[in-house]
DNA sequence: CTGGAATTCGAACATTAGTTTGAAAAACGA
DNA sequence: TCGTTTTTCAAACTAATGTTCGAATTCCAG
């Protein structure tokens, strides 16, 4: 796992995280991220085909890091009542909010896109966020039986932007007047109105 | 006014407000400019002093748009009482809502500065949004009449925030399951909601 | 008209971008 | 250790970027 050739692979992955996190991806130039990973100039080439190719590779990373959870919980959501299970799913979107240091960097390279999404990002959503997404509308399925499929996936969109307003918009939360504190209680308790505001939505008639 | 040079500078103007909201300013490249504004690919840099210069006078343009109306009405405000002021505040800020074409490209280049600013807006932030800041300060100290200077700064811009979110996410809106038709009654009602849960949060107890 | 200023134009500039290349070095299985 | 593969390296390449230049053209007051 550390051969050399690894080493220069996750650096790679590692400085060009940072930086299409602070810079976004056009603006993040092939060399500046060779020398912050200290590598040669041809290294992204080498090992990732391309810049873009590295880019994939980072927003794969990301994606991952903020869904996987949510994913190996499926079953036992399924259990539970379809408030219970909502409410799961939005404690653990809203979790980014506790915030390590990667967690806010993957948010904002998903910033970044949220404003224009590149080409690679819509290929990587449309092939790995599939089963995100197929999660998030059984969830809102359990609230809208009767709902087409277009439906419910706006409404799974829906709630899922319900979570990440918060999420994005971390940095000004903390500051007063909103003044949130942002420690494991806190973001208990807004969860819980988050829910609460989204089981009333979905659970409305049409 | 229709001098042939000022033809030349409003059609770069023009051409450069829809390529910056579309691709942001770094994306957007000075001959895609003028191919699109049929002019020389020198006039740039004769009528504005370079791409950065045009970025500024958009961007000038664009803020003035979002804040005259607002800043015209300033005396009558002070007039009101502080609920009432408050209201009309959130209402003028939610008028992009009604979305004129212009407004909205507007907005969208403000978005991309949203997720990182570049020098030019610091800097025309710093001078232009003075007057509009000094304005929403003036509104909440009504409500927070012992709050310092930075406090009274924050608590701005978390107003400001509070209908920028929908401003900002204004095509999500419109579709289920939300489905806001987005006419002048529901942006009204609209306007009635935030500005109550904006005055609960002002008028709170530090 | 007409002469000087303002504006337009096409070409070229220097710089930076992402990528390619082929040789050198390192790594690794036998 | 050997020979092959994998990986690194410095340099060069092509394309695109923002900008500059001087000549040509257009404009407009006198």
């Amino acid at each position: 796992m550390t051969r050399p050739s690894e080493i220069t692979r996750e650096r790679l992955l590692n400085a060009a995280e940072r930086l299409f996190a602070d810079r976004g991806y056009e603006a993040t130039s092939v060399r500046a991220i060779v020398a912050k990973a200290r590598v040669n100039q041809a290294a992204i080439n080498y090992h990732f085909a391309g810049k873009e190719g590295l880019y994939r590779e980072v927003l794969r990373i990301a994606f991952r890091a903020l869904t996987e959870h949510q994913l190996g919980h499926a079953e036992e959501a399924k259990a539970m009542s379809r408030e219970k299970a909502l409410g799961e799913f939005v404690r653990h979107q809203l979790r980014p909010l506790l915030a390590r240091d990667d967690l806010s960097r993957h948010i904002r390279i998903f910033n970044w896109e949220a404003v224009r999404p590149t080409a690679v990002f819509r290929k990587l959503v449309s092939e790995e966020a599939v089963p995100f997404m197929g999660l998030a509308i059984d969830l809102v399925r359990r609230f809208m039986p009767k709902a087409d499929q277009p439906t419910l996936t706006v409404a799974a969109i829906w709630l899922i932007g319900q979570c990440s307003v918060f999420v994005r918009n971390r940095e000004y939360l903390a500051v007063p007047p909103a003044s949130l504190v942002l420690d494991e209680a806190a973001v208990e308790r807004l969860a819980g109105l988050v829910s609460r505001w989204a089981v009333a939505g979905l659970a409305q008639p049409a």
